[in-house]
DNA sequence: TATTGTTATACTCTATAACTATA
DNA sequence: TATAGTTATAGAGTATAACAATA
């Protein structure tokens, strides 16, 4: 019988060698799947990823070093980088979508009911997780 | 909305952010967990966390520093070494087990009807999400 | 003065390969 | 010779603190 912590990281396992089956970490594909619709800033990044703003420098300088992504310069704020994709970037983020999700809506191939459901019960069992029942809800959450 | 993969990450943060509370990382965590009811070996816990045999010694190591573990000859096999629970392990295990499960029966306090249902689907949506249809179930999988 | 991104540092986790001591 | 554990090495991710350039 599995616990539904061994599932979650069974799911983070899975993720993982998908990310290795294209030469990329977990991390880096995270990174690729947020510039596919916007180009956020380094900071930006920071806080979609949940970690520190100084781990984004040598996550992008990575990518960079790859030809995957290219930092460009906000034109309205000499402070801020922006990360977009290479067109090479494009491609691979293009392919990893078609192999990861085979053409289906859902995050997981799920039907919308399913997977409603398991959001939902997903998202209760977080909840409950929390120490306090209070929820608490910190930071990123 | 949440998507799965979100849902899946701010579980595993919330993990890693109890584990932090009581000084340790998630994976020092997943070992103690593992010593409560039983006394592994080094290669025995490697195959348990998925991970190389390596670095099993490195972890055990820091654990070891904090009198949280010791390991333990075998005496049928000279060869391996058994990793048990320090008292001061098993208090901090303990102490854990309360603050994480709040005396729950179920990992994340869920009801067992919806703890199943949590589980058909995650797993439904793990097996969906094997990039070739006819599940596969590789390696710890 | 505050903010953005970088650098420097240090630690954990990861895998690979070579090594030891037992079997 | 095979196996259990260790060591050495290298890379990725993490946070903290100090720093430069810009606002």
């Amino acid at each position: 019988m599995y616990s539904v912590y061994e599932l979650v990281h069974q799911w983070q396992d899975l993720a993982d060698e998908r990310a290795k089956e294209f030469g990329l970490t977990g991390q880096q594909v995270a990174v690729l799947w947020n510039l596919s619709r916007e180009q956020p800033s380094m900071g930006e990044l920071a806080d979609r990823l949940g970690c520190d703003a100084s781990n984004i420098t040598g996550l992008i300088d990575r990518l960079e070093r790859r030809e995957l992504v290219c930092r460009v310069a906000d034109p309205s704020d000499a402070r801020v980088k922006r990360v977009h994709l290479t067109p090479t970037g494009q491609q691979l983020t293009k392919r990893m979508r078609s192999k990861f999700f085979n053409g289906s809506p859902s995050v997981a191939g799920l039907s919308a009911a399913d997977q409603r459901a398991l959001l939902k019960l997903l998202r209760r069992a977080t909840d409950l997780g929390t120490t306090d029942g209070a929820s608490g809800r910190r930071g990123k959450l």
